[in-house]
DNA sequence: GCAATCCCGATTGCGCTGGTCGGATAGCCG
DNA sequence: CGGCTATCCGACCAGCGCAATCGGGATTGC
């Protein structure tokens, strides 16, 4: 799982065919103009959605883009895995000359990124499209990690 | 919190830190040459941490760096704020002219974003360099997000 | 047929990251 | 003192991936 704005963008895009949508399709020049990203970048992204199987299109004059799902049927990880193709994971393939430096099989580190990794795919699946509409995303954490101290955590952003 | 390669050496660093270190301070050429770290790099790394508090150094013959507290105190999420600086969080910085596209304050996936940020700054303060040294890592998840379908998560990487 | 709209490949500008170099400073040992 | 080892530090650089653009083509409603 990559984070970057691409899977924001697409994201954000979402969210607002959902929101926009009463079962009519919706053109990417209003979202685009909503969103405020360009249009031809939006193509590019509806275009793998569309290929992953996430929203269907109709073209011709007053044609556009529509959720191929429910909102609620719609997981964040899905959107993100779709336009962000997955890339090697951390540096570590087993077998390969490089991974994870020869000696002794996975290096310390190893299970700790990819468990990290688990943790924000699970995160990712557990809000769907219609939570994030409905700004019901917030309160879903704490109490698990009981022991965290109270420090400031700063957002989480990509390069 | 960024997560980048920076981060990932940086802990894989102080992870050889603390499983080579008998009280005595450890060059930083040895680290280099175990976790197949350039020095050079290492060196500016290093110069974080030391600045965040996180090693001491000694100087001169027979010198180098030393972990500041017991390896149990000493949590994942700071080593990866130490060197890789927070960067601004998504580009939702309220006030701002560019700041989540104007209009009704904060964009719909703000909250998304910034919670997604805790989950992953939760998880990382709840790991301290002990338990990867003894690959104690695994195993912390699941039975939380209880409905996550059965799909196959990938790895976390960043650009 | 015309305009709206999706579709798609090729290309580009640029920031960021990982990495290098050269040199300064500090301590140890003859 | 004068060299040796090591940390320290700032400037510099090169490649790459991402965000974004462009130009053109296919479809369909009116």
């Amino acid at each position: 799982m990559k984070l970057s704005t691409k899977g924001r963008y697409a994201v954000m895009a979402m969210a607002d065919l959902a929101h926009h949508s009463n079962g009519r399709p919706v053109a990417l020049a209003e979202v685009a103009d909503r969103q405020e990203i360009s249009l031809s970048y939006l193509e590019q992204l509806f275009g793998r959605l569309r290929r992953g199987g996430l929203v269907s299109s109709v073209r011709g004059p007053g044609g556009g883009y529509m959720l191929a799902r429910e909102a609620g049927e719609m997981r964040i990880a899905d959107i993100i895995l779709a336009v962000d193709e997955p890339i090697k994971a951390t540096r570590c393939t087993p077998g390969s000359p490089t991974g994870c430096h020869s000696h002794k099989g996975r290096c310390l580190t190893h299970d700790l990124w990819e468990e990290l990794g688990n943790q924000i795919y699970l995160y990712l699946s557990s809000v769907t499209l219609a939570d994030v509409c409905e700004r019901r995303v917030l309160g879903t954490s704490r109490m698990f990690f009981g022991s965290a101290r109270s420090e400031r955590p700063a957002a989480v952003a990509a390069s």
